[in-house]
DNA sequence: ATCCTAACTTGGACTTTGTCCAAGTCAACA
DNA sequence: TGTTGACTTGGACAAAGTCCAAGTTAGGAT
């Protein structure tokens, strides 16, 4: 993740301990954290940063495209990292955990243009649904 | 929306009031309304109808596979009253238009054994962005 | 090294969205 | 027409996110 700070000064960032604790924590772990598990972790590093700027940091590095939010269940909303490898993602309906996946082909190709009603489209969001190893039923168990 | 109100008395609802309208505004419009939404309209049909009936009912209906819920922006859960026939949605990113639409071929398909990872994988969700006319900037303006 | 200032951070009030509960009401069967 | 369990209600509460005025600070200028 120091890629990603180096990215973020290059743009002008100014390089604050709170804005360095949040790209540190969403870079360290592999998973899709939300707002308040991003800021739990950065209160871990840094005890007194607050909800107000962890939200706000989120922002721009979503805005900046450099972190994917992602909304799979219609609560908290989940920061991506991984945002300079095209990918989908795959949810347990059991358990909520996230994993990103990579299908092949493009998902835009499947929308023929008498299906897009004069929109530009420019993106494709897939989630998959189903059950973890861990959350499905065992057979003969 | 008769044949919904048909279908529920056959598994047994109670067909009180409140459920008639509340299936009702959702079969009268083929817009994608949150639950807010629904209760305004079905205010406007009976005054007295609660928030809590309407989340209620509203996650009934989903249970019972009539209605369907989609989290395409990690604000409030709309709901889809075409759950019986396969789609997917276009969202504009301007103004948050939802449009059902048709891609061909199953998207599920596009996800190799390998990239399972042990989920019993059921379902794909696919959210196409992009402008719609009303808010693409026209050219030559 | 230090100063300056626009940019950043803060706490808390507030909004939106959704859940839960005890008490009251009513649809549907007898 | 009465009965009863299912349904509805208002309001309190919780979760997720936004906004703001006041205070702090990174980093260029000197």
């Amino acid at each position: 993740m120091n890629d990603l700070l180096e990215r973020l000064r290059e743009r002008g960032w100014r390089l604050t301990s709170q804005r360095r604790v949040v790209a540190e924590v969403l870079g360290g772990e592999h998973v899709h954290l939300t707002a308040e598990e991003v800021h739990t972790r950065a209160t871990a590093r840094l005890p007194e940063i607050s909800r107000a700027t962890v939200y706000h940091t989120l922002g721009e590095l979503v805005t900046l495209g450099e972190v994917l939010e992602v909304a799979t269940d219609g609560r908290a909303r989940r920061y991506d990292p991984n945002a300079h490898r095209a990918h989908q993602h795959l949810v347990c309906s059991g358990c909520g955990a996230i994993r990103d996946v990579h299908p092949h082909g493009d998902p835009l190709a499947a929308l023929p243009d008498a299906e897009r009603f004069g929109f530009t489209v420019t993106a494709a969001e897939v989630t998959y649904r189903g059950l973890c190893p861990d959350c499905r039923p065992r057979q003969g168990g």
